[in-house]
DNA sequence: AACTATTTATAAGA
DNA sequence: TTCTTATAAATAGTT
């Protein structure tokens, strides 16, 4: 989605990547996050980017049933 | 995206909500695929849907670094 | 960091 | 349930 069509290959500007990699990213965990409220599920999402730093989601549907 | 706009909450018709949670999965996997070539980044991504099945996904970027 | 042209995902319908 | 398609949403390239 966007100006142009692209192949999913690895992108070789380390730059762009980087832009790439924080867009996506955001869109995956938004993703995630809609999943487990339309749908009632457990989604849990890790991510290392290509310089190590971790990114990671889980859903929390507060159930409290020990309370 | 699609024919109307939709609030992000729980599906109460579970039918509709199983067709939601049946095209989505499949959506944020491929996204997650995508992510993993593009940026060169480690995904891991697990799912319970509301009956307790799992699905899960994990990039595999095979570097054989000990062969 | 914004913008926006375009591609992609998908809600509703068949 | 698989296919279609109108529309919403994500995002690639640009500024």
């Amino acid at each position: 989605m966007g100006r142009g069509k692209i192949v999913i290959r690895r992108i070789d500007n380390s730059t762009s990547r980087q832009v790439t990699f924080s867009k996506r990213r955001n869109g995956i965990f938004k993703k995630a996050k809609e999943l487990g409220i339309l749908c009632d599920a457990e989604v849990g999402l890790v991510i290392f980017s290509s310089t190590g730093r971790l990114y990671e989601y889980a859903t929390n549907h507060q159930e409290y049933s020990c309370l």
